[in-house]
DNA sequence: AAGATTACGTTATAACATAACGTTAAAACG
DNA sequence: CGTTTTAACGTTATGTTATAACGTAATCTT
C-alpha cells in the first residue's frame, strides 16, 4: 500500500471499476478524509483485498489472506468491524445470495446498484439503473411502504462463460 | 391436516395469498399429483408452517416447530431437504437478506417475485412487476449475461408500522 | 419379485456471524 | 501538555446457518 494520493478529478466516477487496488484504496483514504472518518491499516487492507479478488470474496477467505500478510491471527470481529465500517461508508457490498462481499465502484451512490453475478466463474457485474430504481421505488410507495435499503441480484453465466460453454 | 382438494379454477392466483394453510397445502398437493412428484408428509407441515407463520421462518425455527408437533428430533437436513423441494417446485423462496423462507403465492411464475420487507414487525409482501422484470432482463441481455435466478428485495418500513411510529 | 430410484434419518462438521469485555490508540478539551 | 472521552481493535467464546456423507426405508419400474 503506498501512500500515493489521487485528485477525485482526474479519477472519473463513470469507469472507476478500471483502477488499480492501491488505486482505489487511495481514493476511498481522500472520501473518509474529507469525511473525518478514519481508513485504518486494517480497513485498507479489506478494501485492498476486495478489489484485489476477482469474485465476491467470503469472510473468512479475507481472513486467510489477512493472516498471509501479518504473522498474527485474525479473529473474525476483526474483519467483520473492517467490512462494516466499509459497507456504511459505501466502499464494499454485500452480495446477499452468496454471503460475500465485494467491493463498490460508487460510493456516492451508495445503495443503487444491481448485480450480476456468474455461477460459473464467480465474475460480477455492478450496474446502476435509475429507471429500474424509480420502479422499485413506486412499487414501494404503491404499497406504503418506506425502503431504507434494497437488493437487487441477478444470477446466472457471463458473456465470457457462455463463449466456453457454447464449444 | 385434512386431505381436503381444491379445484384450482375457485382459486383464484391473483389472491391466493388470502387462503388458509391448509388450503394453501391442498393447492400445493394438487399441483403436485399434476406434475407427478411426491408432496411427502414434512414437505407438506414446513410449507403448512411456511404459510402460518406471519414472518419469513428461519430454517432452525422450523425445526422447532416440527419437533413439537412430532414427537421426534429433527436433524437440519430434513428441513433443508423439504426446503429444497418446495424452493424447486416453486411454492416457496429464500429471502437472501434474511437467511430465512417464505411461502411462494404464485408458484405458476417462478422466479419473478419482488420481496417488500419490514425491518419492525418482519411482515413481508410479494409483488409482481412484469415492467420491472423486463427492466432486470434488458439489463442482462445487454451486458451479454444470461439469468437463471434474481433477488429483488426492499426492506424497510411497511405501512402499518409507520403509522404506529408517527404517534 | 428384483432392481433402480427417491426420500429420509442420523451423525458430524463446515461456513458464516456476533456477544462481551478488556486494551490500545486517537481525538477533544481545558 | 496532560486529562478525559471516544473510537478502534484484540481476544475468547459462542451463536446461527447450511451441508457432507452414509446408511435405511419407502416408492416406482420392469
Ligand atoms: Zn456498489
Ligand atoms: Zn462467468
Ligand atoms: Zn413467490
Ligand atoms: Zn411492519
Amino acid at each position: 500500500m503506498t501512500e500515493e494520493s489521487i485528485n477525485p478529478e482526474v479519477f472519473p466516477e463513470n469507469n472507476r471499476g478500471d483502477y488499480s487496488a492501491v488505486q482505489q484504496v487511495a481514493y476511498a483514504r481522500d472520501i473518509c478524509d474529507a469525511r473525518g472518518v478514519r481508513l485504518t491499516h486494517i480497513r485498507q487492507q479489506v478494501l485492498a483485498l476486495l478489489w484485489e479478488n476477482k469474485h465476491p470474496s467470503g469472510a473468512y477467505e479475507l481472513i486467510e489472506a489477512l493472516e498471509l500478510q501479518g504473522a498474527r491471527p485474525i479473529a473474525p470481529p476483526t474483519v467483520y468491524r473492517a467490512l462494516d465500517f466499509l459497507i456504511e461508508q459505501g466502499f464494499a457490498c454485500k452480495i446477499e445470495s452468496r454471503n460475500a462481499f465485494v467491493p463498490c465502484a460508487s460510493p456516492e451512490r451508495f445503495n443503487e446498484h444491481i448485480f450480476l453475478i456468474c455461477d460459473d466463474c464467480e465474475a460480477w457485474l455492478e450496474l446502476e439503473d435509475p429507471q429500474l430504481e424509480q420502479q422499485l421505488a413506486d412499487e414501494a410507495t404503491h404499497a406504503g411502504f418506506k425502503p431504507s435499503r434494497r437488493v437487487v441480484e441477478v444470477l446466472g453465466t457471463c458473456a465470457k462463460c457462455l463463449l466456453t460453454q457454447e464449444v
